[in-house]
RNA sequence: GGGCCUGUAGUUCAAUUGGUUAGAACGCACCGCUCAUAACGGUGUUGUUGUCGGUUCGAGUCCGGCCAGGCCUACCA
């Protein structure tokens, strides 16, 4: 039985129209997902689409629909984008089927029953205008900083005793050095919870669309104890005999989220598992936001990324390629027009592309199309490229682990640049008139190079490396990562198409 | 205001616990090759490592001041 890996992306709120942000985070888990696959495990990747809140209420009743209805509209454009985007998600949960409030309302229960869920008051300034609340402190002469005018609110709320959980988390975060990364983000979140945690509301009284506080219909629950349950809910946490995948699947590997959301995920969520009693996830990746040639991208700028078209432009595996190669995951990165192209034509037309394109054309060309067999007998020039190639795979498991995306893909890209050197050196078209038998060698070395190479960009390039073993003779079920190292060579003796 | 981080070649980034002439990619110049999508390979190129001072046999690396930039500082997801 293989082993488990859980991973997830955050729930993308229904009321956003999907842009390069979310394509971004879900990416990064689809080619982490994919990975994982071929590398043996059980994998679950999960996405979908947080619905609830007074937003998507008031959306809805302005188009004089009711809010299922309007949410089963709107999420469809992120469902319609996972499938543009080639993403591989074993699930796609909403926020307002049965099976989450079901997790949801266990979850409530669990933490009434322990004590960590108390009825106070909500209190506090609140502009209209703004749809927001205010500290004290941010009021000036009954004005907010945005110069809405506000008024004291008093509304009955059930709040999360978060403020009890700041030593159990400090030494949760100790004792899981790598809960949080990049590391950069971690101290954030540390020096947060060290600064002193309040209780959090977790209840609303003043709308109804969410999911029901179990035993007081007066209430919704309050955005993220609804939102994070999702992670568990997909992983049959409070399901009719979900038990067995539950056992299988939770505490996830990886929570995938972009940095504006860390702090809910690095410090919520974990208070109000362990209030539950039930295991914290293990890792939550923090990654960053895109530059749109040089500046920030805004609603208000109209300079929004729209990933579906940058597919349409420069191809759905260049884009993959590209967001994940150009920075260093983790880190705010710049989409422009000039690094896209230089990307693709250097990376994939030039070093990548060529090779395979005079490989197989000397293979047609001299071999009459028939793919060389393995050597009886390698030489000492072989040996280096050939080792290197082997070690990949250890390296990239490393890379993957650490959510290095650009770090995996930089050492593949080194054996490509050495296999184009390998080319040069042995110069197969002068071999071609010496010694036919060595130039076939030569050949079989750089196709199994490109073999390899091909199976272990599957996850970023599923497209491109799929035609590439294809164009090999590569048979479909042997494209997995049992496939890789010494152990297993390409046979050949076949003709290629 | 408080906390954290960054500042290295034209550009994007590297530099094990402080240790020889600070590296790579892209760009640029020249050379080579001719199998290939005018692609590939080789050689070379540029740095007062933001600034001032300190510790040390030795500092890109540690300490302090200054300059510049970024991030976090709780209930919109």
């Amino acid at each position: 039985m293989s082993t488990s890996y859980y991973l997830t992306t955050p729930i993308y709120y229904v009321n956003d129209k999907p842009h390069i942000g979310h394509a971004y985070t879900t990416l990064a888990c689809d080619v982490l997902a994919r990975f994982k696959r071929l590398d043996g495990y059980d994998v679950m990747f999960l996405t979908g689409t947080d619905e609830h809140g007074q937003k998507v209420q008031k959306s809805a009743e302005e188009k004089g629909i009711d809010p299922k209805a309007f949410t089963d509209q709107v999420s469809q454009n992120f469902r319609d984008l996972t499938a543009t985007l080639n993403f591989t998600n074993d699930d796609f949960i909403r926020t307002t089927e049965d099976r989450h409030y079901a997790a949801c309302q266990k979850l409530w229960a669990k933490l009434i029953e322990n004590g960590d869920i108390y009825l106070d008051s909500y209190k506090g300034w609140y502009a209209v205008r703004d749809e927001a609340f205010y500290a004290e402190s941010e009021i000036t002469d009954g004005k907010a900083p945005t110069g809405a005018p506000v008024e004291w609110v008093e509304e009955p709320s059930y709040f999360f005793r978060l403020s009890a959980f700041q030593d159990r988390l400090l030494a949760f975060y100790d004792a899981n050095p790598d809960f949080v990364a990049p590391k950069s983000r971690f101290n954030e979140v540390k020096s947060f919870v060290k600064g002193g945690l309040m209780d959090l509301s977790v209840s609303r009284a003043s709308f109804s669309w969410g999911v029901p506080v179990p035993g007081d219909d007066a209430h919704v629950m309050y955005v993220w104890l609804d939102a994070l349950t999702n992670y568990m809910t997909a992983a049959g946490y409070g399901q009719d005999g979900g038990e067995s995948e539950y056992a299988k699947r939770w505490p996830a590997d990886l929570h995938m989220v972009g940095k504006d959301i860390l702090r809910f995920h690095a410090v919520y969520w974990p208070a109000f598992l362990m209030a539950a009693e039930l295991p914290t996830p293990k890792r939550v990746f923090a990654h960053g936001w895109w530059t749109n040639e040089g500046q920030k991208i805004s609603k208000s700028l109209g300079n929004v990324i729209d990933p579906v078209e940058i597919a349409n432009t420069y191809g759905l595996d260049q884009m993959r390629y590209f967001l994940l190669r150009e920075v260093p995951f983790g880190n705010d990165g710049d989409f422009s027009h000039t690094a896209m192209v230089h990307r693709m034509n250097g990376d994939l037309a030039n070093d990548l592309g060529n090779l395979s394109q005079r490989v197989l054309s000397m293979i047609f060309k001299n071999c009459d199309g028939v793919m060389p067999t393995r050597p009886a007998q390698l030489t000492e020039a072989d040996a280096p490229i050939l080792a290197a190639l082997d070690g990949l795979l250890e390296g990239q498991r490393k890379h993957y682990d650490s959510q290095m995306f650009h770090e995996a893909l930089k050492e593949i890209w080194e054996v490509v640049s050495a296999a184009n050197r390998y080319v040069d050196d042995m110069a197969p078209w002068a071999l071609r008139k010496t010694d036919i038998d060595r130039m076939k060698d030569v050949l079989w070395v750089l196709a199994e190079i490109l073999r390899q190479v091909a199976i272990l960009i599957q996850p970023v390039m599923p497209e491109a490396s799929q035609n590439m073993l294809d164009q090999l003779g590569v048979a479909a079920d042997e494209r997995g990562f049992d496939q890789l190292g010494g152990a297993t060579r390409l046979s050949g003796g076949w003709t290629l198409e």
